[in-house]
DNA sequence: AAGACGAAAGTGGTTGA
DNA sequence: TCAACAACTTTCGTCTT
């Protein structure tokens, strides 16, 4: 029963499109193993998704107890609270000689196996959240981040870059997946990587992983420059309004969607009288005045905002 | 004097041969 | 792998308020 409620809290995750061995689409999930598996070529692509809390088992007396308990595993903990301690020190009192020998030489052999990954692992999720609480982040993208950033050390994709451009690049993601976009400006600025990098082990980490990234869309960066900007409420969903009306106009395609925010946003406040200068916009949004005053002119053009931006003129 | 505008040249990334 | 290309930036001169 309790599994049974536990297991739902694990969703299928819905970035894992295909498998990235062979490209087949033809993905199973086994629920009860955890495990996401390619029919075609067999590869398991994703296992440990389902939480059991800590299952601990007593291997050197069966029956003394089977407690099943613990808070949901998380990939924000390196070990997502599974790990496996041979033994517990209460045992030791119970054994003999010879049996303590051979529970301290298995607890030695399984700290050597472990440790590679996971002092790896221990070290970048503590500069993931060292960022991610600079960027005011919410716990479920540091989750997903975590999340991404561990498949990629299973995968040995951090060999040859560096830590920290990893798990930028696996936060930035893990924004993008959770509609509230960073710009990589921002990630840059917060983790100290330089802006290339991080959209270069972006890419290759949501490549190799076989990611699926919807193009952000320029409607979630408005309210975070709206705040900043100190604008209305009105303004912005105003800003939304023309946002919408830009895209079926397909005027946003092939743009940076900050651009198109920034001006969707600062013909907004113009039009509620809210006038910020290009700059003040520019600079929130980290583009230029001149990408603003292009994406204006368009606007401007296409959805025939002139008569509206002039009726607000002459009430002045 | 500050902001808005636009032209021209430069940069980094994508695409297609 | 290279060249063409689009989007965006930087820089700068001019116009408007």
């Amino acid at each position: 029963m309790w599994a049974q409620t536990h297991l739902e809290v694990f969703k299928m995750p819905d970035y894992i499109k295909k498998c990235p061995e062979c490209g087949s689409i033809n993905l199973f999930w086994n629920k009860a193993k955890g495990e996401i598996i390619c029919k075609d070529c067999g590869l398991v692509i994703e296992d440990k998704m389902v939480d059991f809390g800590q299952d601990w088992r007593d291997f050197e007396d069966g029956d003394k107890s089977s407690s099943r308990a613990g808070a949901p595993s998380t990939y924000t903990q390196y070990d997502q609270g599974l790990g496996t301690e041979v033994g517990q020190k209460a045992d030791l009192f119970n054994l003999g000689d010879k049996d303590r020998n051979k529970f301290f030489r298995l607890r030695k052999w399984q700290y050597r196996i472990s440790t590679a990954i996971e002092r790896n692992l221990k070290l970048a999720l503590a500069e993931l959240k060292r960022v991610s609480s600079y960027l005011k982040l919410p716990a479920s993208v540091e989750e997903e981040a975590a999340r991404i950033y561990t498949l990629a050390v299973q995968r040995g994709l951090v060999r040859g870059r560096s830590m920290e451009s990893v798990v930028s690049g696996a936060l930035y993601a893990a924004c993008r997946r959770h509609e509230i976009p960073r710009t990589l400006d921002e990630l840059s600025e917060a983790s100290g990587i330089d802006k290339k990098e991080i959209g270069r082990t972006y890419r290759f980490v949501t490549r190799e992983l076989g990611i699926t990234i919807l193009p952000s869309n320029p409607a979630d960066y408005i309210a975070r420059f709206a705040s900043s900007l100190a604008l209305s409420a009105e303004t912005q969903s105003k800003a939304v309004e023309i946002l919408e009306r830009a895209q079926k106009s397909e005027l946003t395609s092939g743009r940076g969607p900050t651009g198109i925010a920034a001006a969707a946003l600062y013909v907004a406040a113009l039009m509620h009288g809210e006038k910020k200068t290009q700059r003040e916009v520019a600079d929130v949004a980290g583009v230029t005045e001149v990408t603003i005053r292009n994406r204006y002119k368009e606007l401007l053009d296409k959805l025939k905002l002139e008569k509206e931006i002039k009726k607000v003129k002459k009430k002045k």
